[in-house]
DNA sequence: CTGAAAGCGCTTACAG
DNA sequence: CTGAAAGCGCTTACAG
């Protein structure tokens, strides 16, 4: 409405130069008299003078804004991992702009570009495609990136991701104390990425026998399984299951396992989503969780300990997670261990916690 | 890396202006030759342009950034309003800036500073305290604004909310069907915003006889129950409880009244996540949903679906909530009545759905 | 310590 | 249809 106060505004009513102006607002780069400080900051508070992030922007070439692209931002473990994010930019006083990529690579390199075209100081992205390195456009235009949970790992950026390996050995251990030798694993749909990691140390430590499918390496490329749905291996005890990352699909997966009475009775679970959906779907068909069928998920989101019954986790490090990479896009860079998930027992894996 | 690729510098290339440049990347508002058009075209291609955004802000005063302030990120309902948000942004070629402000009026208020300093070209603010009117700082920097589920209802800016009466007495209806004549209602601490619009929709309808508490209004501001807990009325079978929004505090009150012996046969949740603790809680304490115990929700997100049981819930209209939004911004203030939420019986009503 | 001025990369009257 | 130029609101050498 009514037209906003400039830092000439402000100089004008102080009776000095925009240069001081500027130099008392953002306390430098040069040294200003007391008394000349004084009448600045009284002319600003009078006139509500606000600072025009843009211009500033424009002159400085730094914006304050970092750019978040999320591989699914409805997934509450992506979903902690944003808020994690945004906590961390916040101490940096850096705003966050933020773009969900649906699972669509298309959409994620769009994102980029749009992001790089606002002129973010930084990019972290939370990938939906492992194979896709995006992160070289902002290479090239000279932008820091990060690649968080998912991305290539030999890509223009680098990946923090917490140790999946450690995780899932975590999950086989105790499931094993339980008395379940070989527990079955569901996992997604493709075997790329931090999932396709987890579902490979499982075949390593739960299943040895397993047809070892693809060779384990860092960006395990296995043909597409593109058919979600019950596939167990041939090797008996130790089942390899798949659905989509989606309560939907992993509930209707279990009841058709169940209706089939090929429900293995020991589960570890790739992530969350996938775990409430299986209990959803074992208690819909009247399994009981933990007697008739043990779970462990892998993400270890905070919801996962209020589910029915309340799922044992390996709670991945979020936060430690989101440290480190915004630590890494301000130059921070304490090259640390990948962090690594804590297990935590509740009661679907036959635990009772009271 | 590569200094940065500029409007003059096509120009130079194309053999013409930095106007003509510009009426050809942004299709006008002049008429450009065609044989021009292609050189500029070739040229911007060759060296691979890409507007600065930034500077285009500064000149043409919009950002093509709209900011969303959530009441709390984490939430799957807000999530979904803030995905919703997205999507409605996107198709209007618009980027997102997102802000948490946790249930803080201090943070809310700061997030509002911060991106009208950034120059948003609008604000979206799902309010976490609906008597801080803080639309109104942007309604003073002339920046369009509205209030998306939560806000003043005669604030600086319109409020775009569901029907939630609707939606309340829905859900009594539903529970009075399956022979529930006085289900009790979990409300949020407070009595404000939509919630405490939902608990005194309950009052009347479900439980007239009951300690009506404040007069319905626009802006209900009872005395804030500081200390949430069991806190049954007075008159017997229409009992008010209480939580926070948080899992895990809906939980631990419904192990307290089960283990208290008073846990009401039915019950209406003001929120999902409420919900969700609720049956988490009954099935640690070994109760059965619905059998000793029929549930209700009133957000009705994605999740809901696939509980343990599942959730009956009224679906709140949140694409048509993020559409209204979204379009009041952009001037298409079709003045629409408030959308409805649909009941979808599920199994933790009594309703048996396969 | 302070002021006058250039310049960030665009858009858009204003002349031709 | 096109070009030369002003100006958006800042920051920052450059002189004093």
């Amino acid at each position: 409405m009514n037209k906003p106060i400039t830092l000439a505004d402000v100089a004008r009513r102080a009776g000095t130069s925009t240069a001081v102006v500027s130099y008392v607002i953002n306390d430098g780069p040069r040294p200003v008299a007391a008394a000349t400080r004084e009448r600045v900051l009284a002319a600003a508070a009078e006139l509500g003078y606000r600072p025009n992030r843009i211009a500033r922007a424009l002159r400085s070439r730094t914006t304050g804004v970092v750019g978040l692209v999320l591989a699914d931002a409805l997934n509450p473990y992506f979903g902690a991992l944003a808020e994690h994010v945004e906590q961390e930019l916040t101490g940096h006083d850096r705003l966050m702009l933020i773009g969900n990529a649906g699972y669509s690579a298309e959409r994620q390199r769009h994102l980029v570009e749009r992001f790089l075209a606002a002129q973010v100081d930084a990019l972290v992205i939370v990938s939906a495609d492992a194979t896709d390195d995006v992160a070289r456009h902002a290479a090239q235009a000279g932008v820091p990136a990060v690649y968080l949970h998912n991305g290539p790992a030999a890509g223009s950026a680098p990946l923090v991701a917490a140790d999946n390996e450690h995780a899932v050995r975590e999950a086989v251990a105790h499931l094993r104390a339980h008395g379940h030798h070989d527990p079955a694993f569901l996992a997604g749909p493709h075997d790329t990425g931090p999932v396709g990691l987890r579902r490979l140390t499982w075949q390593e430590s739960a299943a040895p026998a397993v047809n070892p499918g693809p060779a384990p390496g860092p960006a395990p490329s296995a043909a597409p399984d593109a058919t979600p749905g019950p596939a167990p291996d041939a090797a008996p005890g130790a089942v390899l299951l798949r659905s989509a990352y989606s309560r939907a699909d992993a509930d209707a997966l279990t009841r058709r396992l169940i209706a089939g009475g090929v429900m293995p009775r020991a589960l570890i679970t790739a992530t969350d989503e996938q775990a409430v959906g299986v209990l959803s779907g074992a208690c819909a068909a009247g399994l009981a969780v933990p007697d008739d069928l043990a779970v462990i998920s892998l993400d270890g989101t905070p919801g996962s300990a209020h589910t029915a019954p309340a799922l044992t986790v390996t709670r991945q490090p979020v936060a430690d997670m989101a440290r480190q990479a915004v630590a890494l896009l301000f130059g921070r860079a304490a090259p640390a261990p990948a962090p690594r998930a804590t297990l935590i027992a509740r009661r679907s894996c036959g635990c009772d916690s009271r």
